[in-house]
DNA sequence: GCGAAGCTAGCACAGCTGTGATAGGAGTTG
DNA sequence: CAACTCCTATCACAGCTGTGCTAGCTTCGC
């Protein structure tokens, strides 16, 4: 019986994550996850040719989980935007990537990790570029979605507010990420709240 | 004539850099930062113990050089607030963090790569951190000199408003660094100054 | 039984790493 | 002149790195 080729590379990049998690990108060398998984380096490489390879894997992955968990909180928000309060509507939608129960924190930091490696990497670079279009996307539509109900205050463009409202995002991962004592869900969801509120205000 | 120590060791930061910019920081090695220099490893290490003790160094540089900056600017605010317009004095105060020029650019760049590094190592954690006070007081000053002058909207607090707003700021700086095509500095500074002027209206 | 995949483990190579230790060349001071 | 400090360069050690290569193991199809 052959071996599931997808799930091996997934458990590679788990493995990868914990190590990049513990000791930061630089120390996820080729032997270090084969260790981590518990196979020899010849196995690993079996799957995957090259280091740079596994690496961008396992960044991909990423971006995978978090697509499917913002996928799902779009179908549910559409009820949600339907049923009344499009502000709750889309707090609950930007909450999605925002690093806020164990699960998502970790993906940000192993995110983060992989965004400083891109510095250097121009494929983790356009990676990290790629799914920012998507962040960014997700919070015009919180913006376009308000102006259309005509909730957007006079005199606010869609395309400054998009701007400010995803750079307002990007900055809260940052202060969960790095904080010594991060903020609690409340307040990030406090902070958002607050922001999306003022955006029906008049200028 | 012996030899300028400190001017030796700010050299030697400067090589640091410029492989950080180069090659990230796992390539910052004692032997590359020598060749860089233009010295032996010996001679590197004759001034750098260990090869943290000098990543350190070459990390604190950045907070270094952006604290004159930010001093200086602060002086040049209080003439501005005094003359009427409390808001472009704000704009303009939380500029100077903000990469805006070739030379903060840098800075900001080799600052992004080192808090990257900060994940594994605690120490660079704790420059982050203790950087990131600085910054978020002056998100506070702001916040609460609009409060001081009674400019500040009804129904809202220093505490989250400059949470907010601090947020914001390290967004932005994230995203001139990493997007495909940063903005440039007049948009970055309109996204600030509807920022700052929302601060005003009331809830 | 036999061969052919699919997968694993291990070796070898060349090159890099941080750091300890030591020797030597300037320049100043006695 | 000698002794001294300051600075530099170099070698050595042990250990890590990515990757090419090969031998062996299972498990399948025939």
């Amino acid at each position: 019986m052959p071996i599931d080729h997808d799930q091996r590379r997934a458990d590679l990049a788990d493995a990868v994550w914990r190590i990049v998690l513990r000791e930061g990108v630089p120390a996820a060398s080729v032997r270090g996850v084969a260790r981590e998984a518990g196979l020899s380096t010849g196995s690993v490489r079996y799957f995957f040719a090259t280091q740079d390879e596994l690496l961008r894997f396992a960044m991909r992955e990423v971006v995978s989980r978090a697509e499917r968990r913002v996928q799902a909180g779009v179908e549910w928000r559409t009820r949600e935007v339907g049923e009344g309060d499009p502000i709750a509507a889309g707090v609950d939608l930007l909450k999605q990537v925002l690093p806020l129960d164990a699960d998502r924190l970790t993906e940000a930091r192993v995110w983060f990790a992989f965004t400083a490696h891109g510095t250097t990497d121009p494929e983790a670079r356009g990676i990290r570029q790629e799914a920012d279009e998507g962040v960014k996307g997700l919070c015009r539509t919180c913006v376009s979605d308000l102006d259309g109900l005509g909730l957007l205050g006079a005199g606010r463009e869609v395309d400054v507010e998009a701007e400010r409202l995803w750079a307002l995002l990007d900055g809260l991962t940052l202060h969960v990420l790095l904080a010594p004592e991060p903020p609690g869900t409340d307040a990030v969801a406090a902070v958002l709240d607050r922001h999306l509120r003022d955006l029906t205000l008049n200028t």
